[in-house]
DNA sequence: TGACCCTCCCCTTAGGGGAGGGTC
DNA sequence: TGACCCTCCCCTTAGGGGAGGGTC
């Protein structure tokens, strides 16, 4: 057995680059002796070293800590490393599996939504609960404010930002506009929240017509129409203002046309109210 | 609303740093427009693409991932990602999980270990079964080279190092070096692996004389003397190599005082032999 | 004037890769 | 001679921090 060895033996036997075995010099936790011609000698004491540092290495510590660690440890401090190992993996993990929920919450909203393309374009009737949302009024926002206005909303809610987000987001706009086909203003944009959630005010219970649209803004106005023109066809009175949900939306796709908008107004029978 | 938004209002409503955005922007990941006097002018279409970003950014992306996913993004596209980002997840999980069990076993074992410090010094008689080993043999190997030779067996058995590594350390001295009072010389050293793991040699079953040491190794040719002198003492015979197990060595702690090591030699009473 | 913006420029992790030149 | 070693030196991620100087 020999006294020494040369860094492209270390390298093969560990199975890592001379890139490292310098490296680890140059941090000061190796320090190999120099043969007269310049080459880096290992002892069989750099070699211990370097199991140590690997071992430690492949579980994740930093070369700081990996350094700090062998100027001086014991026992205690040993479990002690350990310990606060497991308590950063306990942390990612949880991190990750919450971001997993989070991915996979999305997918499935992704295909659900997706899967009632076969809906579009139609008029149903549907009874709506009471829903809470948090809402951000501004008088007059074009289209294209959305995001942002959306973004304020999140910003004023911020410490329940990581609640946020995974519910609908929408925007209402006044019966009148709508009447005047002047498409493009809304009066406020709002989340969705669930029950256990802040909320600043609510969209009503009650029947609601709805129209699950796909495609680009642009045929709003005429959807809208539609959906007013149906409500007067059948002698309905309309008792909110239109709503509008966007389920796929420009952070879902670039492609206009995958967009997923329903369109929601609540609007009941009047023979319910003429009957005696 | 304004048209335009300086750097300073995007970087407090999206609390993040202006230097982030600035270096989004040599990405080509946003093209701010400028004003005559050079200030960065985010637009509501700006806003929308740094939505998305510090979305994807959040859930872990890189910034070549995001870049490549914004210029052209459509369901199939932003599910895909998100599946993947899923499949990573998964394997990051596993890997922790398989690195905190790592981290549990080694602290269990430290702690098993220290708790039987009272035992130490005394001389026990066991019954131990056949024990399977991996055995690196070298005629002559000092005691300082024995951190080299273990990383040799590794190498050797590089598959299968995940489950190697768990397992206990050992040496043996030929039973006439012990006589000798010779200390420091080994002619073998081996991992103990459990049963479903290779092997390529046995430790015999038998009754061993065991003793547990603490402290460094300049004391253990005594100890070995104190072992054959107690077998002498009550007519035994020794009928193994000595061997030496590493329970606490110097990848645990650097304070040679707390290293434990158990010595194991095979013995059986005479008397039982003669016994008719 | 103070807050805000600009453009360099240097720094961080753990090495990887390569150039140019000596060594066994 | 070919494999091996040496020392620079530049590069990677996603920004953070600061200097020096202009702008509202």
């Amino acid at each position: 057995m020999k006294e020494y060895y040369k860094i492209g033996e270390i390298s093969s036997l560990y199975n890592i680059g001379t890139d490292s075995l310098r490296y680890y010099e140059e941090l000061g936790i190796l320090k190999p002796q120099r043969d007269s011609n310049g080459y880096r000698m290992y002892s069989i004491n750099d070699i211990r070293t370097l199991n140590i540092l690997r071992e430690l290495r492949s579980i994740g510590f930093s070369m700081k800590d990996i350094k700090e660690h062998l100027t001086d440890f014991d026992l205690a401090k040993t479990t002690e490393l350990f310990r606060d190992a497991i308590k950063t993996i306990d942390k990612n993990q949880a991190q990750l599996s919450a971001l997993k929920a989070q991915l996979s919450e999305r997918i499935d909203e992704i295909e659900k939504h997706t899967s009632i393309l076969s809906q579009c374009g139609k008029i149903n009737l549907i009874d709506l609960p009471e829903r809470r949302i948090l809402r951000l009024s501004e008088n007059v926002i074009r289209d294209d404010d959305l995001d942002f206005v959306i973004k304020k909303l999140q910003a004023e809610y911020e410490d329940q930002l990581y609640i946020i987000g995974n519910g609908d987001i929408g925007a209402t706009i006044p019966i009148h506009w709508l009447r005047e086909g002047t498409y493009g203003h809304f009066d406020s944009a709002f989340y969705i929240v669930s029950d256990d959630e802040e909320y600043d005010a609510l969209l009503p219970a009650g029947q609601y017509m709805t129209m699950t649209v796909r495609g680009s803004y642009r045929q709003m106005a005429d959807r809208w129409k539609e959906l007013l023109d149906y409500a007067d066809a059948h002698f309905m009175t309309v008792k909110s203002d239109g709503i509008e949900i966007y389920i796929i939306d420009n952070h879902d796709t670039s492609n206009e046309e995958e967009y997923i908008t329903q369109l929601q107004i609540c609007a009941e029978s009047a023979c319910k109210k003429t009957a005696p």
